[in-house]
DNA sequence: ACTGCACGATCGTGAAAAGCGATGATTTCC
DNA sequence: GGAAATCATCGCTTTTCACGATCGTGCAGT
């Protein structure tokens, strides 16, 4: 009782549907004497006749053990065509992608990415997740949005450059660039110690400043209030600055930074080695493009 | 996108879950060459990569396209080894046999032959139907007990010769044979005249007996009954009179006629033509049986 | 009874594939 | 820099697949 074939359990059914073996033939594309072999294959297989040939014009009728192997024979086809369904879909872009994205990192890429993403392919299952590990890990991830490099056996793309800027209220400086030293002593608004922050703060020692620290908060809008209500200035990457509509408030005045300090690098990763899904494959090709497109306006 | 062969699936299956082409192919009782060409064959069929080979010792890995395959692919291969063991089941005899009955035909043999069937096939799905259409039908049944020839395209054996017996008032008669002229304006109880009793009663006014039948009905205890009150005698089979344990009843005695009436032919009917079930076929050893050793305690 | 007629089985053939063994390329570990 | 493990690939034989042609058979129409 070895190997029934899909094949052979097709040529089957489509007998007991059509009632000749000549007429399933031609419903399936095959010669009558095929069938037939096809049909003798099953039988062998099953160890026993499952089709009654009465002989003469009379239609060919299943045998009970034909009846048990036609039950489970048709619901093994239409499995098998599920199967194919499934593929299909599966190419065509529908499917399941896991993003990682941590912290403030890409409120504006991330929304343009997934809304373009979904134009593409409706039927799509995009599933986002914002933990805050430690050590950053692609972990289960397709793809991993982080404002920096991910260790592991990981590629990535640099998205883009992300320059921070300093936001203070208005007329708190003058227009223009600020150099970083008359940030010294001076009130801010600041990150969190996680994320890029340890490394910017240290990038403003370096250039002389050593600002106090006032509040710290991960929320943008929280820090943004605060400036305008005066307590102190922030140092805000432009990707943020941007999200949170600062350019249009006549309450802040956004200034550049003399010497700059070493911009924050927006990555994308994706687990190394192995073979992407083609939702992943056009989630990577639409962030590059929103990231330039995001970039050349700056 | 051609078919994909169960086969194929297997090895994927295996390697999946080894991690390993060549622990894939032990198991699967393959050469490590016949698996990588049965994942290259799947490949094509699927339209892209199934799995990634990290290269050396690391363990194989399923894509995302392999994903979708692994999932429906390991459905298919449980539904297919359902369909082999739903064909073992069948062959060992488990299944479902329909057998029709009609009256009170084989009150004695029916009950015996159905016990033996279930001690022997414990799974199988018996179910009887006893009706009564004007003229009797094998339609779906797979076999019909009948006392008499059914028409249609069937196959019979005969069972037993069912020969009737006077059933009368213990002292009503002499010990011994009647002839069937004493029985001649005698009053009687008999069955309704469907089934043989037509033609049995034929057979009695051939032989010059015109009994007055005062009571018709086709439940045996109530003509022995009615024998009991003194209402009048009976004639029955042999086999009714030995179902209803007459022989021990001192109220009533049991007399062979003179001359005998033709007996009662006993058929077993299956459709002609059709493969039997293995438990059809086993019924009818069975039956015949049965039948043998009633007819031989006769 | 004879003859079409439709149906399925069977045979021979060429092409495709399954499976095997051996060999090669690649990567990790020591 | 090997040793070991892994998978791909090549040549080869055996099996299977599908076809066309032919044959046997039961039914129906003459």
């Amino acid at each position: 009782m070895r190997d029934v074939e899909l094949r052979h359990l097709a040529a089957f059914v489509a007998i007991a549907e059509e009632g000749s073996f000549g007429r399933a033939a031609t419903r399936l594309g095959y010669t009558q004497s095929t069938v037939s072999q096809q049909v003798a294959a099953l039988e062998k297989a099953v160890g026993g006749p499952v089709l009654d040939r009465p002989g003469g014009p009379r239609p060919a009728r299943v045998t009970p053990l034909g009846a048990v192997v036609l039950e489970r024979g048709r619901d093994l086809l239409s499995r098998s065509a599920a199967l194919g369904d499934a593929v299909e879909r599966f190419k065509a872009g529908d499917g399941r992608i896991d993003i990682g994205t941590f912290q403030s990192v890409s409120s504006v890429i991330l929304p343009t990415v997934i809304r373009r993403l979904r134009d593409e392919h409706p039927g799509c299952d995009i599933r986002l997740s914002e933990e805050e590990p430690d050590t950053p890990q692609i972990g289960q991830l397709d793809l991993l949005f982080y404002d920096g490099r991910v260790a592991g056996d990981v590629e990535r793309v640099k998205l883009l450059d992300d320059p921070y800027l300093l936001v203070a209220g208005a007329g708190d400086f003058p227009e223009g660039p600020v150099r970083l030293a008359r940030l010294d002593r001076a009130p801010m608004v600041a990150w969190p110690l996680d994320c890029d922050q340890p490394e910017m703060e240290e990038a403003l020692a370096r250039g002389g400043a050593h600002p106090r620290i006032v509040f710290r908060t991960a929320v943008n809008d929280a820090l943004l209030s605060m400036v305008r209500a005066g307590l102190g200035c922030a140092i805000l990457p432009w990707l943020a600055v941007r999200g949170a509509n600062v350019e249009t408030d006549p309450a802040l005045s956004i200034h550049e930074l003399r010497p700059a300090l070493p911009a924050r690098e927006i990555y994308l990763h994706w687990p190394a080695g192995r073979t992407l899904s083609p939702l992943a494959t056009r989630a990577i090709e639409i962030a590059v493009d929103v990231a330039a497109e995001v970039g050349e306006s700056s």
